[in-house]
RNA sequence: GGGCGAUUAGCUCAGUCGGUUAGAGCGCUUCUCUGAUAAGGAAGAGGUCCCUGGUUCGAAUCCAGGAUCGCCCA
């Protein structure tokens, strides 16, 4: 037998962040994080990415969120034998960025950035972009400082960054592979768009601008025009078609009018403004709505369809408008009977819906020949009608046939519209309009809905590609497969990639100045990498980003090129880490380096970022390759303050991170994080929650380890030898033994394949399950052995700790090692050392089950006892315990455990419960349900008719139990019956269900004495600790006060002087204060020697 | 307006295949044990399982509709 190795103490008044400090010491000057990949290297590789935050805000706590969960599964993998390669990353371009910048140099508009040098747009753009570039690490060392102290491992000095040449020139190449398949086109999207700032807005930005206004909305007429009224049509000439806007100025830019396929329209009588009674066109649905009650509906109805192709003319017809203001009628499925009069007035230009429908008809070849509509093209700007300069005012298309509407804000001129609309006799109603209505941030300017000339990733034609590939991933939760992304991807459309901003991967689009004779559009040339730039222009950038970048032009072909000014999404940057990080394919070493990890086995970002990281990594994946980038994605939630409340600086609810960590330590805030719930369902941050971790969890595992060095040390006297730490210990087991082992690999299991699963909150909770076993049960009923120095539950216990330890490795990789270091682990630290095998062989479940059957009881005879009003430390003689089949062998196997803890001298059995009470029957629902089905009403009546003692008594002797249910006889087994005892009249005991424990409550004399001895004893064990002994000082005892306290310790002088390590005891000369034993005065008084 | 998710004790959360008296921890009250613990044990108080309807012998669980909250999108 060999004794286990420690001699050190373990502090039990251990401060954890000062522990993680030690430890992080530890790592640094063992260097572990680098070992732990190196003694891997050429295993399997498991890939994780890292999704680059941005450096320039200050991270907060749900940033600790994120870091933890992308480092548990890692470490985990890892330890489990894969090499796990973890490369920070940096997102460094954007618009937080140049937002933060604007602020800090006052600038709030387009105009102001390219005016900071005044006149001088390219000194303009290079001092922002200097600006930005600085930005953008302002808080790195907040983030390497958090990231390092919540205990991530990643690698931060290989860091990749977005901004770098090589990265870039990554993404330039896969754009180009993009093109050359085709993939890549200008077209418009219509934006939400500040005409004074001069610039879209993102969804963000506009949803920060939302206030009520109140707008001028008109019900306008379009008259249709008789002579092209198909002969199916069930209009008349003079009819109109009746649109409702709350935006007329746009009605300068319609070109068609949406009705609902299956909507019912109907021709109505109606008078107008002048009370001039018109026919109209609306669906019926709202014909009172839109018209009131004076409203006549003509004739049957019919379906929106048979509208399609009617042509009209527009209200309002710009200068060179080819098709004579013609618009024409298309079915679209958007169109609602909600409001307005089911008829939709369509600017491709203004709207982002108009714009989509309108393409899709045209592109369907829907509209009428010689209309206006019947010409566009997405993919072509200039087949778009769009009379609004980016100021917000008309341009020389509408102001030469109505100068009047010159140098006005389009939006200013809704009442003028309308006005001249009345005028002309196209105005049905008008109607003041209250609606929330987004406006700039910035400035407070009303946002237009504008299209705009943008370059797109045809992402609509690999959708199939993107929802096979999505079909290979596991997502976590499930849900998000199907739900929230795989509805993203269905309604795929077009990645819209440019932006006209300024710090940013610039688009490498250059275009030809001038037009090819016989050709239609610029050539343009997407150019793949700097080097290959350098090769047509000679001009080798040292920094890709504007303005320097667009300097660069180049002549072929006998044309010369420019660069197009856009920049690139972010997000697109973001997704081409998997490749740019290494520079590939450019650098030949990245590029082999790329190719075996190009596949992620798992990536974890906010739930947010179904939209973001997730959707562009698989984008690009797609667009490249066709095929998935991941196969596991974990979604974390949102966190909020611990009354739901969004954490915000307005508020002052915001948790600095630093603080929690230096308060509480990063395992503390890793465990409540991994083990409080789902990590996608959002937490409600409380210091409370995670002081609650520390305090049921942390704590009770380190002094449970603490209490093991403790007589670990002791015993060490023996003989010291290193335990492998997985060896069992030698030697006699007992029960207790043999139960925690099985604990500890059944827990092992556990959190073996919930980590496998991505499952770290059912993995730490069966851990901290395991841990309160091992402390409150195992170490609880073994103390005694721990006293004597029992090599064998010594043993057990540091194997258990051990195991404890390496389980918990992963999730909280601060304490795990320390204890693992301080128990002796054979490794340098715990993260060096595999992941544990589950030994079959060790696992006993029927022992599990028994030890629950035992602890039932022993819960019902501690309520027994405080019932009785006896306490524990008055030993009784019995109890009763009532328990059949199963649950009598496992309680009589462990008879010992619960007499201990019950403090009885010995267990009883009746034979059967009805030895002590009535048994009552009920029917077992689980079984007899799907037997009778409907009958069950009856059938219960029928059993909890019979009398349960004589049925028990029956079922004991093998006899037959047969009910009669409408007329038919049906015999039960014990199996369809719950029998549960009744408390017999003028007898106490606790039951529950089937068991049944009863005290004996008679005390003697003998029981009595024993009873006073062992108070006695504490109040002498309260001196010893009072006088600061420590647990293997002897001492000398002296005992003075109530004669019969002292005579009952006489009766039990032996057991006393060896439970208090008292080389002798006086019963006269002491001196000190009396203290109470059961309410008699006893001195006790302690010396060491 | 659309999609997705959530709703169980004062708080934080479990709840398996539809099954019997819906659980745990924290907190609270009372009692208790203690050679490790900030711990442990016992009792008590605390529930419209969001609501309504349906399916079923039986619904916290399945279905439909609705409410509230959150996220994403428009």
């Amino acid at each position: 037998m060999t004794a286990p190795p420690v001699r050190a103490s373990i502090d039990p008044r251990q401060s954890f962040p000062e522990l993680e400090q030690t430890v992080a010491e530890r790592w640094a000057a063992r260097d572990v994080f680098q070992r732990s990949m190196e003694q891997r290297e050429g295993a399997k590789p498991w890939v994780f990415w890292e999704g680059p935050p941005t450096a320039n805000g200050r991270p907060g706590v749900h940033h600790i969120l994120g870091r933890v969960f992308k480092d548990v599964f890692p470490r985990f993998q890892t330890m489990r034998g894969h090499h796990v390669e973890r490369r920070g990353g940096w997102d460094c371009h954007g618009l937080p960025v140049e937002i933060a910048v604007e602020k800090q140099l006052g600038l709030s508009s387009k105009h102001d950035i390219e005016n900071i040098v005044p006149g001088d747009v390219r000194a303009s753009i290079e001092r922002f972009n200097a600006a930005c570039r600085e930005s953008v690490f302002a808080y790195i060392g907040d983030w390497d400082r958090l990231t390092r102290r919540v205990g991530m491992w990643i690698d931060l000095e290989r860091a990749y960054r977005t901004m770098d040449a090589s990265y870039v020139s990554s993404i330039w190449s896969a754009l180009k592979t993009m093109d050359e398949k085709g993939l890549l086109y200008q077209g418009n999207k219509v934006v939400p768009f500040c005409t004074r700032c001069g610039t879209a807005l993102s969804s963000h930005e506009v949803a920060q601008g939302y206030e009520d206004i109140k707008d001028t909305s008109a019900y306008v007429r379009f008259p249709v025009v008789a002579e092209a009224l198909p002969l199916s049509s069930p209009l008349r000439k003079g009819d109109s078609l009746v649109v409702w806007t709350t935006t007329p100025w746009t009605l300068w830019a319609n070109v068609a009018a949406a009705v609902g396929p299956d909507v019912e329209y109907v021709r109505v009588s109606t008078p107008d403004r002048d009370g001039e009674r018109r026919v109209v066109v609306a669906a019926r649905e709202l014909v009172e709505h839109a018209f009131g009650e004076d409203a006549e509906v003509l004739g049957d109805g019919f379906p929106g369809s048979a509208l399609e192709g009617t042509v009209y003319e527009a209200p309002f017809v710009a200068a060179g408008r080819t098709d004579a203001g013609y618009g024409a009628v298309i079915a679209a499925d958007f169109v609602s009977t909600d409001s307005g009069t089911g008829v939709v007035h369509l600017a491709p230009a203004f709207g982002q819906d108009d714009f989509v429908a309108v393409a899709d008809a045209a592109a369907k070849r829907r509209f009428p020949a010689g209309t206006a509509a019947a010409k566009f093209d997405a993919r072509d700007p200039a087949t778009l009608l769009n009379p609004v300069r980016d100021d917000g005012t008309y341009d020389e298309t509408v102001t030469d046939v109505a100068p009047q509407y010159a140098d006005r804000f389009v939006k200013d001129l809704d009442l003028d519209l309308v006005t001249e609309l009345a005028d002309r006799g196209l105005l049905q109603r008008k109607q003041r309009y209250e609606h929330s209505y987004p406006h700039c941030w910035r400035c407070g300017t009303p946002l237009i809905y504008y299209a705009r000339p943008s370059w797109y990733l045809a992402t609509e034609t690999v959708r199939d590609g993107l929802l096979a590939a999505n079909d290979t991933v596991t997502w976590h939760p499930p849900h998000i497969k199907e739900g929230r992304f795989g509805e993203w991807l269905r309604g795929n459309v077009d990645w819209a990639i440019s932006r006209s901003r300024y710090w940013g991967t610039p688009l490498p689009i250059w275009q030809s100045t001038t037009v090819q004779e016989g050709e239609d559009l610029p050539r343009r040339i997407v150019v793949g990498s700097l080097e290959e730039l350098a090769e047509r222009s000679g001009v080798t950038l040292e920094d890709p980003h504007r303005p320097f970048v667009d300097d660069v032009t180049f002549q072929e072909d006998g044309l010369t090129f420019e660069r197009i000014p856009e920049v690139l999404d972010v997000w697109f940057d973001s997704g081409a880490m998997p490749f740019a990080q290494d520079a590939a394919p450019q650098d030949p070493e990245g590029l082999e380096h790329y190719e075996a990890h190009r596949i992620a086995d798992y990536v974890c970002e906010g739930l947010d970022q179904t939209r973001g990281f997730f959707y562009s990594l698989i984008a690009e994946s797609v667009l490249l390759r066709d095929e998935a980038p991941y196969k596991n994605v974990l979604c974390l939630g949102l966190i909020l303050d611990e009354n739901g409340q969004k954490m915000s600086k307005s508020k002052g609810n915001v948790v600095d991170p630093f603080e929690a960590l230096d308060r509480f330590g990063a395992d503390a805030l890793r465990w409540y994080f991994f083990t409080s719930k789902q990590p996608w369902e959002g937490y409600r941050y409380s210091d409370e929650a995670v002081r609650d971790g520390v305090r049921l969890f942390l704590l009770p595992l380190w002094n449970t380890a603490s209490f093991y060095a403790q007589y670990a040390a002791i015993a060490a006297d023996a003989v010291p030898a290193a335990t492998p730490d997985t060896e069992a210990p030698a030697g006699e087991e007992t029960e207790l033994d043999r139960w925690i082992v099985s604990r500890m690999e059944a827990t092992t299991a556990v959190a073996t394949e919930a980590l496998d699963a991505y499952d770290v909150t059912t993995a730490g909770r069966a851990i901290g399950a395991f841990v309160d076993e091992l402390s409150n049960w195992y170490v609880r009923r073994s103390r005694r052995r721990f006293w004597d120095g029992d090599p064998v539950a010594l043993g057990t216990l540091r194997e258990a700790l051990v195991r404890v330890a390496t389980l918990l490795a992963p999730l909280a990789p601060f304490v795990s090692d320390e204890l693992y270091v301080q128990l002796g682990g054979t490794h340098d630290s715990v993260h060096l050392a595999d992941w544990p095998a589950v030994d079959p062989a060790r696992r006993d479940e029927a022992l599990e089950a028994d030890m629950a059957t035992a602890r039932e009881t022993v819960r019902l005879g501690l309520a027994a006892r405080a019932a009785s009003g006896l306490n524990v430390r008055q030993p009784l003689r019995k109890a009763v315990v009532v328990a059949t089949g199963d649950e009598r062998a496992a309680i009589e196997r462990l008879t010992g455990v619960i007499t201990d803890e019950l403090n009885v001298k010995a267990l009883e059995f009746v034979a059967e419960a009805d030895e002590l009470g009535r048994v009552a029957l009920k029917p077992n629902l689980r079984s007899l349900g799907p037997r009778f089905g409907k009958a069950m009403g009856t059938v219960r009546a029928a059993i909890e008719g019979l009398d349960g003692t004589r049925v028990a008594a029956a079922l004991r002797e093998g006899e037959p139990v047969v009910v009669q249910i409408d007329g038919a006889e049906h015999e039960l087994t014990a199996d369809d019956l719950l029998m549960s005892l009744e408390t017999p009249d003028g007898y106490q005991l606790e039951r529950e269900g089937q068991h049944a424990v009863a005290l004996d409550l008679e005390v003697d004399d003998a029981l009595r004495a024993e009873g006073l001895a062992r108070a006695v004893l504490r109040q002498v064990q309260v001196a010893r600790q009072d006088a600061g002994f420590e647990v293997t000082d002897r001492i000398e005892l002296r005992l003075g006060g109530d004669a019969g306290a002292l005579d009952a310790v006489r009766a039990h002088e032996d057991h006393l002087l060896g439970e208090v390590l008292a080389a002798s005891v006086a019963y006269e000369g002491a001196t000190g204060t009396p203290v109470q034993v059961d309410g008699r005065d006893v001195v006790v008084q302690v010396t060491r020697v």
